[in-house]
DNA sequence: AGGAAACGCGACGATTTAGTCGTATTTCAC
DNA sequence: GTGAAATACGACTAAATCGTCGCGTTTCCT
């Protein structure tokens, strides 16, 4: 197995003053642009400091190492998507396979949107991947699936629910990030989209039919 | 957009003498061990040729750059499992859910039996990726999934073969990989690989009935 | 004002890495 | 046996990269 030394990835301190914070939004944004048109191979510290009008000095202020900077790009992300979904899962008026469907269009959606970013992200995972931070990061926004779950398969069993749940999620963004990595038209997207949320609710149809 | 630069990766000679083919074997060995052990990230020439019992140089004969020995160890990877993913989509004795599930616990299994080392390839894809031979390695092994989705659809239109049978085709490689990410019981394969054909074959089934 | 703490800097050290090149050795056809 | 082609070698170069450290500057509190 790999070699992984998993160092800490966590803030190296708060910012106090208001042009820290200033800075370290500066690095970030910076390390957007570089991860997004440089790609993960050529994203290093240096040209994250240089873009971001920053010395490397300052960076290391702030950011322990250069995992670290992934590492919060990377949760950012997440949380950003989970809002995103969480809001079209909660919407109880329409029914489960409807909230479904439209999880899955914007999804694939948002994927393709930011393509470059996205693959870019994923293709530096192995540097942040085994950090300790990581795997809490993973567990949260666990809630989520449960809940729709809950309600997709309510007669279920509680190990189908969660085997259910995982599959599906796993699913949609595994294979989001595969289909994002060619550049699509709309009516891939759309295509694509339909397909996979029809894969989802004949899933679900069956499960509930038992 | 990044800026990988696609250098060939393709062989630089053939082996010629008894030895030379020797030499390449050994190195390809030598490259499947690195990887396994040390992971993408510290994959490096001198290691693999250190491994083998052979020179930088001598490695440097057979193999344009680094990014070209993984190329070839993902090209025979992906050549074994094609070879047994046809063995059981060939068998038209038994019905086509049938082969799909035997096809999915297959796949799963071989997937975590050699989990360090296809993880390990997977990182180390963004190196091969963009070079030209990759994509044709892509296309081929796709008469399969074709041939096997006009036996399962066989009333539905070639569009929605074509769809239906890259998603599978896509979930199941992408899932099984991510899958493949922790250590698994021989419970957690067979759950989840039932989990798995269970949604291709209700998907299916939905598509029949049209 | 004045001192302390926070902030910011960037040259620099230490390390790693990919790939080359001139030379030595082996093979093989004749 | 002999010469040319194939093979093997490994020290070396050039470049890239991470992260640190000592020092100057700004901010803020009293």
């Amino acid at each position: 197995m790999a070699n992984r030394r998993s160092h800490s990835v966590s803030s190296r301190k708060q910012p106090q003053q208001a042009r820290s914070t200033g800075l370290v939004t500066a690095i970030l944004d910076a390390a957007v642009q570089v991860l997004a048109r440089e790609g993960a191979q050529r994203f290093t510290t240096a040209r994250v400091a240089e873009r971001a009008g920053v010395s490397v000095g300052s960076l290391y202020q702030y950011f322990p190492n250069k995992a670290a900077i992934l590492f919060r790009l990377q949760s950012d992300e997440w949380r950003r998507t989970s809002e995103l979904l969480r809001g079209i899962l909660a919407d109880r008026a329409k029914p489960p396979p409807t909230r479904l469907r439209a999880l899955v269009h914007a999804f694939i959606r948002s994927e393709c949107e930011e393509a470059a970013i996205r693959v870019a992200l994923s293709d530096a995972a192995p540097l942040y991947r085994d950090a300790p931070e990581a795997h809490d990061a993973r567990a949260a926004g666990e809630g989520i699936v449960a809940t729709f779950m809950r309600e997709a398969l309510p007669k279920a069993s509680d190990a189908t629910r969660a085997l259910a749940g995982e599959l599906i999620k796993v699913t949609l963004s595994e294979v989001g990030k595969n289909f994002s990595e060619e550049t699509r038209s709309e009516a891939e997207m759309a295509a694509y989209a339909d397909a996979m949320a029809d894969m989802f609710c004949a899933y679900l149809a069956r499960l509930a039919r038992r």
